[in-house]
DNA sequence: CGAGTGCTTGAGGGAAGTCAAGATTGGTGG
DNA sequence: CCACCAATCTTGACTTCCCTCAAGCACTCG
């Protein structure tokens, strides 16, 4: 049990005081420390074995989007509800603590890095949406989750005032080539894809570079997950 | 323009201090803010356009990593060299800093923080390197890159004080089923890639949880990146 | 108006997925 | 200690989805 394992995150002289709140965890292989979209009031650091980090669509298909070996920390400090489901892939030995202890400690200090720190934890959780996209969605999958994640941020920016507007246009930003190389596709096969959306009366292209999405809960239906 | 686009990363208090350093820039399509492997040494906020990260493999294959749209950050805190290219995928206007002053002001503030948001940093950095495997990578090199991240990971944590050992064994801690959750691939593919991988004499197996590297640099040519 | 760039569509092929037996292995209890 | 059982892994045969290659269309811009 190295010193680097041992709750690392926090520098020596802070340590204790998270220390006191800390305590030591043995899980069998195959326990489940969190479900995906429940809660977990917990931060743990690996002390020893491998938990793995998964996210699955509604039938069934798994994507592992992230391993945390010694040292590395699992939770998410500013969020309640766990993103993945996380499990003890070996054995594992970790030290853990109450997340709101640790957000605590954190807000103390600076908010420009909790600004940036917050950023940064929601890169993490996009990284690894779209790790799940990578790996396991179809390609009508892939470009559905596309135009849909262009359809909310534009529905977002807009804010109406009375709830979600069901009919969207948005300016594309990519290239067929670019969407592509975004999805993990070829650009015919994106071009394909638009024309099938459009075939389904999903979407309607204004012009390669406008689309129009009538029903936006009728693509959120197409995403796979 | 608005608030939360201008350099928002500090709070209104300390803004003033960063702004002083700040200046807004306006690149066209197509310009190109970094390059995979060059030194960046700017951090900036997008305030209006879309950014995209995109790494690639030696061949060509090319896989975008992030979108960044408005108000979105670039630029990589406490690393020198940018791990992806970063280029405007639209006409772009941000405004931009130096890195170094940004980092120091991050470094006035809590040391727990900044542990964690490196932490987080790396782990953005090590999601992307996935995503270009998922969404780019063949079952050969998604094999291969999975058995040089645990064999470097063991290389590694033995520390010899003389370079690095050319034949390593490492333990699997995922069962095929996992390892192809992991690499977006079906159990079955991976073992064939593994049977593959053994019968080109880049792997031993002693059993089917043991494997012998004896010749590490030859797995790292096989990664395909 | 012609060239360039980006997009669509088609035909054919190939890498990985699916389905289906078996072979190993490791754990458990007789 | 060994035999059995369940879980895991390997291998084969076939299918499928997406890629590759190719041709033609639609804008934009000099």
């Amino acid at each position: 049990v190295r010193d680097i394992s041992i709750c690392s995150v926090l520098p020596r002289t802070q340590r204790a005081s998270v220390a006191k709140n800390s305590h030591t965890q043995h899980l069998a292989k195959g326990a489940v420390i969190a479900t995906e979209g429940q809660p977990l009031g917990q931060i743990a650091s690996v002390v020893e074995g491998v938990v793995k980090l998964t996210k699955s669509t509604r039938d069934g298909r798994q994507q592992i989007v992230g391993l945390a070996f010694a040292a590395d920390l699992i939770g998410r400090p500013f969020a309640n509800i766990s993103k993945y489901r996380i499990e003890a892939a070996t054995d594992v030995s970790m030290c853990s603590f109450p997340r709101q202890r640790f957000e605590q400690l954190l807000s103390e200090h600076g908010k420009a890095e909790e600004f940036l720190l917050k950023a940064k934890l929601d890169e993490v959780d996009a990284a690894r949406d779209w790790m799940l996209l990578l790996g396991r969605k179809s390609a009508e999958e892939r470009v559905a989750t596309f135009i849909l994640m262009l359809a909310e941020r534009e529905v977002n920016s807009i804010r109406h005032g009375a709830g979600r507007p069901n009919a969207v246009t948005i300016e594309l930003p990519l290239t067929r080539a670019e969407i592509g190389d975004y999805l993990g596709l070829t650009l015919e096969t994106v071009s394909r894809q638009f024309s099938r959306l459009r075939e389904m009366g999903v979407l309607n292209l204004d012009d390669h570079r406008r689309v129009h999405v009538p029903d936006v809960a009728r693509l959120t239906g197409l995403v796979g997950d």
